[in-house]
DNA sequence: CAGAATCCTATACGATACTG
DNA sequence: CAGTATCGTATAGGATTCTG
């Protein structure tokens, strides 16, 4: 019998609720997640340079994803105790690999965006 | 100057809110919206096909985000008209392409949710 | 500068019941 | 079978203020 792709990504279905994938992949995927990951594909960079990069971000939720992102390994933060602070943000070889997988989807909704944002209302 | 693949890719940056793209990002990014546009990777489901393969969705989500993609021009709505009703879903082609990049999206996540879920808490 | 703390609201989401 | 309608709640998310 012919296995689908389907079938051959997910072999067991997408499990329930409880399955790591659908938590990683709403961490991934939570309103600024992708933004913040993407943001950092070119290297370091600062909490200020950040919220600069990432419009429209409000301090909470940069902190909030920031640290989800850190907790899943996909975002290393320096402090340097020195004052005023300094803090440094960048992607783990982790974070990198994954963000390799989020370009292609970023370009294409670059790309295609006002056509479809033009049909829906 | 060196130009980094974040401005290769954003020359403008991401726009602020009113961005389409934003809207796109967020449609596909919601949170049943991924699972639903891979689960028909491989061709034509039913409603009540849907409904199993993406476990978990409540009846009120699976129609509201079918929907939201069908409004965007990803998904593929034929209703036949018998009785009982039959509906059947589909990519477009645009759709299509859209997967091709979620594809590999889902496939890391798999591999490597384990490991990120186990760190989180 | 880089947040934490607090307060508040919109809405995403789910459960249930109903229908052509 | 394939939804719609209604209701209720959790929480995602924002605005503001405060601080080492």
């Amino acid at each position: 019998m012919q296995v689908g792709t389907f079938q051959r990504i997910f072999p067991g279905g997408y499990a329930p609720a409880a399955c790591p994938s659908r938590t990683v992949l709403e961490h991934v995927t939570s309103k600024w997640g992708v933004l913040i990951l993407v943001a950092l594909v070119d290297g370091t960079l600062r909490w200020s340079e950040l919220r600069r990069r990432v419009e429209g971000v409000s301090e909470k939720m940069l902190a909030q994803t920031l640290q989800t992102l850190e907790a899943d390994g996909l975002v290393l933060r320096e402090a340097r105790p020195v004052i005023p602070p300094h803090v440094d943000y960048s992607l783990t070889s982790l974070g990198a690999d994954l963000v390799k997988r989020l370009l292609p989807l970023l370009e294409w909704i670059g790309e295609h965006a006002e056509g479809i944002a033009g049909r829906a209302q």
